[in-house]
DNA sequence: TTTATATAGTTCGTATACGAAGGGCTTCAA
DNA sequence: TTGAAGCCCTTCGTATACGAACTATATAAA
């Protein structure tokens, strides 16, 4: 019989980390019959929030740095989720849309997300989930 | 006037995603001076809390995967953090220990960790320090 | 003892992350 | 109007993440 460890650190780092990890492990099983990553998926939920934004504004929006956003959005591209237009007025500048395929699967992806925080919550009662919630935006 | 947006959806899994890349990045500033990463200085926490453990068995303390944790522990060979031993009844298993340069730096990098934490959660008072740390208990 | 199964660790492929540097374009000020 | 400064995006280098396949070793079953 092994004795119960009991001079574990208290990190609140750690379970943050562990906490996120394991949301974006289950996300991420849910949007694997649609062969989008996580963050693929952010992105299509950011052009809906806003189409048409420079992929500069939607690293702001999404807080996501711009060197991991450039290689992301190529990859949408080759596989058809979004659409590149160069801005007439600033030729430093591109345009992004969600192409029909996006679209097409709009309410679907949405109602995904949605699942996927109601289960993500579902262990926690309404006051623990308000709290929850609001204790994180802080933190941001 | 920017009208002010009333429809940004309501995503959990973002915001414990965003609170997670803030206080990665705010503890790995503070590792910056010991050329350690957030990972690394794990993996030596962990091995403080035991030494002599196998790769395997770190990996389930901290919840890491093998496939990562095994490029970590090279690079932490390389760089003098740790040292790797042949079990001698099981000639599959590595067992880990820290080093002598990871022991000197053993009180600091533990103080680096508690300041870090006390600084994720200074804008928390006591009640909802013990509550955020609850929640994130039970989503993991 | 041989065979089947399981485990430990590595390697590969792909996708984040992000600091730093670089190239193209715009703006502003002298 | 031209040079400095700044912005947009890409590329590079390094370090996670993690599924999958692989090698070596151990163990259990026949």
């Amino acid at each position: 019989m092994l004795p119960i460890p009991t001079n574990i650190p208290d990190c609140t780092i750690f379970m943050l980390a562990k906490a996120y990890q394991k949301a974006h492990g289950r996300f991420k099983a849910l949007l694997r019959p649609y062969a989008l990553t996580n963050l693929q998926h952010l992105v299509l939920e950011g052009l809906w929030y806003q189409q048409g934004v420079t992929a500069a504004e939607l690293g702001k929006l999404l807080i996501l740095d711009k060197a991991t956003l450039s290689g992301v959005l190529d990859r949408m591209l080759d596989s058809g989720w979004i659409r590149k237009e160069r801005d007439p007025g600033d030729r430093r500048v591109f345009r992004l849309y969600t192409t029909k395929k996006a679209e097409a699967l709009k309410d679907e992806l949405i109602d995904l997300r949605i699942r996927a925080n109601e289960e993500l919550l579902s262990g926690f009662n309404s006051e623990e989930k308000v709290l929850f919630k609001r204790l994180l935006k802080d933190i941001c």
